[in-house]
DNA sequence: CGGTAAGTTGAATCTAGTCAAGAAACGTGG
DNA sequence: CCACGTTTCTTGACTAGATTCAACTTACCG
């Protein structure tokens, strides 16, 4: 084998040739640009011509999969409403959880590489998603930059959640886990304008436990213990928390320093992350500032 | 070097305002973009005007930073040649390894949302680095779309790496995390026309159980174990994998693959014809070799 | 060479997994 | 509305596996 590379376009991502936007599964009605960026959390530009752009929808109803492992890539999806689960399935039967993409979340993007969803997508309630047809993006994306922009932050962010998962189960124990779980969970509630002290589990024991590789049992059992100590209080798939503070201490034990449980700004707007001022004279190349910059992985 | 051409947007990666392609820290000789395709593994449409376009390398020696946790984000890195880590540096001074990038792979793709690289990559040998200036990559996409979307894909593989990584850590027992860290590297290597077979590991005990959430003295024992077992032959950093079949049954009992190798339609080309050398690597090669498509989990 | 860092190995401890039983919630159909 | 089966959750006792503490060996570097 040579180089010669010259196969089909290999990086085209299909040929989903659609009109201005929208998608072979298009349903119901559409979302402005704009309206993304607010899911999104992130600022951009408004552009007029942009703000009449739409993004098709779709629904998904409880325990229907949204795609499937193994499918042919062609869209990104954003969590309009609902709650998703995401997992990865050993064909032995069993599931890994890999994440519960919420209001906001990025879905699909596995799938981008290789072309076909590594993960299959099931909607844990009655769900909307904002479809993103990647393909079609790029004749947007000429036109506006930030818009370019805006996909590769959305895709870094999912970087970096899972970059926290990963953290989450190499450093923490049980009570841990299931402690930055819950605080993570009521922070991204608390974003959506949902009470940060108390809510309802949408998942059961058995899909937490898969993903913070735990078994059922234990769940249970640290949900329990958290229980007893008065930290939170819980009823089935009830959660109140008493004590955050107490519960941030269950993660980090090693005083307050507690890396940042804040995942978002999520009230305001994130300040544009990749501005950057940085002319040549950018120098200064260590200047680190060591800081700890974490924020409290799960979910 | 300090053109004057600052397209203005909200989301704008920035103004570092470069040539052609370059950077900040631009030291030594360039890279072109059809070199760094054959790094990556990315088959693209050969545009002439493209392939003049170049991109600067860094140097970094062994021991040394390339970018710091907190450190403003400015530019992705594909490294070319060496190895590296990467780590979250807990405020308390104990760090998590989140990675192992070599050649080929991706480094700070967790700055772009935040704006501040999230982790810190030190290098563990000489090594050198492809420097990819975001801010000033839209500019090219806007003329070659599929450059847009080779960046897409580079974060794709790279979440999907690190996804892996948590399926790794969620599933399987100290001894199959370090054998599914072992097959990972030894394809890795295989790939970039090394040995699978023997190799030199380029970190320490300590790093790898980090990277794998275990303690050193359990990844010592389990590469014990694997070494008693006639699975592999361990002394001190070098590893001889004398039963890769074995070792792959040790991450997967039940005989298939692990989740996510699945078997995708191939959609790749034939691989040629490098196969193991039986040496330990060490010349130096940049070879390019197609990379299988999945390799388990880990690393 | 000698000192330090890295790796190995053993024994005790602790944590999470496993097996098992029972209680509480949920859905369905009478 | 209640009875009934199913699923989910909780709890306990026991086991397997990883961590901890500690001693010791081996490599590496000046």
């Amino acid at each position: 084998m040579t180089s010669a590379m010259s196969h089909h376009d290999a990086l085209d991502f299909g040929s989903i040739d659609l009109g201005p936007i929208s998608a072979p599964e298009h349903e119901g009605a559409n979302v402005s640009v704009r309206e993304l960026t607010r899911l999104l959390h992130i600022d951009y530009p408004d552009e007029a011509w942009l703000a009449r752009t739409a993004f098709a929808l779709r629904r998904v109803h409880d325990g229907e999969a949204l795609v499937h492992s193994g499918d042919k890539f062609h869209s990104l999806y954003i969590v309009r409403s609902g709650c998703f689960k995401t997992v990865y399935t050993d064909f032995s039967g069993s599931e890994q959880v890999l994440g519960f993409p919420m209001c906001g979340d990025l879905m699909g993007a596995d799938g981008i590489d290789g072309g076909h969803y590594k993960s299959t997508a099931v909607s844990l309630d009655t769900s909307e998603v904002v479809i993103v047809p990647l393909a079609g993006m790029t004749r947007l994306t000429n036109e506006c930059p930030s818009l370019e922009a805006l996909l590769y932050r959305v895709l870094s962010r999912e970087l970096v959640r899972v970059q926290n998962m990963t953290w989450t189960l190499g450093t923490l124990g049980a009570e841990g886990r299931v402690a930055a779980f819950l605080l993570n969970l009521s922070e991204r509630l608390g974003a959506l304008g949902y009470s940060r002290r108390s809510f309802n589990l949408r998942m059961t024991r058995q899909e937490i436990g898969s993903y913070l590789g735990l078994k059922l049992e234990t769940v249970s059992r640290a949900l329990s213990a958290l229980n007893n100590t008065r930290i939170i209080h819980v009823h089935q798939r009830t959660i109140d928390i008493i004590d955050p503070d107490a519960l941030r201490a269950v993660v980090d034990p090693a005083g307050g320093a507690a890396p940042g449980i804040e995942a978002q700004p999520a009230a305001g707007p994130v300040r544009n992350g990749i501005q950057d001022d940085g002319r040549p004279g950018k120098s200064r190349a260590t200047l680190p500032a060591d800081v700890p910059w974490r924020q409290l992985a799960v979910a």
